[in-house]
DNA sequence: GATGAATGAGCATTCATTCAT
DNA sequence: CATGAATGAATGCTCATTCAT
């Protein structure tokens, strides 16, 4: 799957090169919504074809492949949820109390808005092929490597208290998909009530005493 | 996918029926193998006739079609994780705290040793039918009411606090998946450490104070 | 291309062993003229089905990939090239010009009734993977080989002369396809004729003086 | 395959046609050796571009279409085939058979140094449509009888002996090909060796006494 | 109960060629 | 001359399921 042209640079390039990544973004958007309601080995590229309005031939001019289209949904899953830790307003706060809090919120509000393709990332993943799957992954460690600094912090400042906190980051980190994987049993809270309610068990198991 | 004609009653049919459930569980037991290793969609009936050694046509006078076996993987699943609930050991405890941890290690235990089976679950459980899903879904809430009562009763006895046991249980009992859907990440530690982690966790998050 | 189950023996196995191959048969044959005519990839199954009238998906039962045809093809066509060899009228002649010739004509004779096959090997033995690519040319050696012990058999006996008879056994065994690669040159012989001026020709070349 | 425009004569166009043609011969060159690798039906017209860096779709401004590229390959082989006839140094021979020798071996040199190509004419000129394999096949005729003449010159000096001189004739042209179609097991020997071997062959069979 | 064969729709992918710019 | 995109038909192959024996 390696990548297309990639066309130069220049300003007649850009502009083209945008022309042919915003197609392959049109793709990937429709292929998430088509993957997430019947299944990535479900859905045929025919209809990722019908749905986006391109020939089934010219798709293949902007993807190499079925998997690169899943391999592309996965990554634009996680472009976002990094974002968490180069916010300022977060990655700046003194009390690591405070900046979990923050990041369980933050990540809890885009796991909720993107519960389907979070669904998605857990249930499709393994039909990519190794060595993307290891892509995958170490995005998502890089993101456990975050919450795990946070509660460095916080144990050193005696604000927290664990016995692992690599583990618990990961635990943290896997709590923070409930919403996408459990939303059958969660209908009737509200965002809101969500969010408050996991901080909260989170923040239970994590605080001093 | 109505059931067989589950031949009558009488002792020649019994018989008759229990060789036929044995050839039936024996299709599920391998068909379950055979979809956590490959997926559901990537399994063919072909393969599973060749992994049971039931001729393929033969297949089909044991199952009406390849989603009832994906169902039947799913109930054989969930009949052990309800069995807990049946033990009196763990049942007759009169302290919540101790019954609780003694619910959460019987689970891990369980959720580490068919961590392919759980794992399949989360993935495969969109291929059913709505009907057969929402049967599997109110199993997993039979389970979740159970916790939430072991709850209630410690909140009665002031030994936990939480603001809401129901969406408290519903959020243990995803935690108790954590292995199967994290495997990857967890790799190195031990079943005693990860079950011990996890139940101070939820300990932690749960107990007053 | 692992054959079969080859289903066991016994008299019953024996007969539905029997209509395997030759429905087997029937599509090998009719696959020869369909590649004879417009060559093997531009052949698709789809004609070979309709052909044949067999199901393209059932075609798939009788043989596992458009390659095993191919490589059936040259199976067949080499078959009887090597029955040569069995046959006692011409292996149990005492003089090494006589079996020589008779050899000669009894391959001229096959090459010209098997043009179309003959043709096919050369035009499109690139196609098989190597694995099978050395099968059938190991079953051209073989046919070699059985030349020059004849042309050996002449040397000792001072019938023939040459200096290389692994070389010249080559030569000849080429030269006994002449019909199936240029019959465009060809047309207007008899097959007699045909075969008399190569042997003439061959005889020419070998004999001693 | 109606040809191009040809654009008029003049020196300007002179000028362009010749550019015209050096493109277009740059593209049969590069075609001939993915023919002659992969074979015609496996080489894609996108590959042909990206060989010789003529964009896909400016490639048809130079050929028609896939079919005349191919017709152009084979018409390249045999241009320098039919010059061993314009070399004085062989035609102005008197003896016929020195003059055979040489035709031969000129054109077993010239056939071991392009095998791949003479290969590709054995091997895809059915894909030809029949009026252009006609041509093809003329050039060859075009050769035998060259060949022819030098018999019959030899056989009214009684130098050789044979019954059909045009048929010998088409024999020998036949046995010049022995490198490009048999090469898999002729690999051990020296080109001198070959050339010798087959010279003294086709002499034997032709030499008078 | 077991077996071989049938059915027909479906799959991802690739092709030579053309067109508008 | 060059480019990106389009077209639409074709490719080999697999599938779950059924049927006649």
């Amino acid at each position: 799957m390696r990548r297309k042209k990639e066309t130069g640079s220049g300003s007649a390039a850009a502009e083209k090169c945008s022309v042919f990544q915003k197609r392959r973004m049109q793709i990937v958007k429709k292929a998430t919504r088509l993957f997430a309601k019947k299944g990535y080995a479900q859905t045929s590229m025919r209809e990722i074809s019908k749905a986006t309005g391109i020939d089934l031939s010219n798709l293949y001019y902007f993807i190499e492949s079925k998997e690169e289209i899943l391999f592309r949904v996965f990554e634009m899953i996680h472009r976002p949820e990094s974002s968490v830790f180069e916010n300022q307003a977060i990655m700046g706060l003194e009390d690591p109390a405070e900046q979990l809090r923050a990041v369980i919120r933050e990540m809890m509000r885009f796991s909720i808005l993107y519960k389907d393709e979070v669904l998605l990332l857990y249930r499709e993943s393994k039909q990519l092929p190794k060595k993307l799957l290891k892509e995958i992954l170490a995005r998502e460690s890089g993101f456990i490597r975050h919450i795990e600094s946070i509660l460095r912090k916080g144990l050193e400042k005696k604000a927290f208290a664990m016995e692992d906190p690599a583990f618990t980051a990961g635990l943290i980190a896997y709590e923070l998909s409930l919403y996408p994987l459990r939303s059958w049993n969660l209908k009737h809270y509200s965002q809101a009530d969500l969010i408050r309610r996991v901080e909260r068990h989170i923040m239970g198991a994590v605080l001093a005493t």
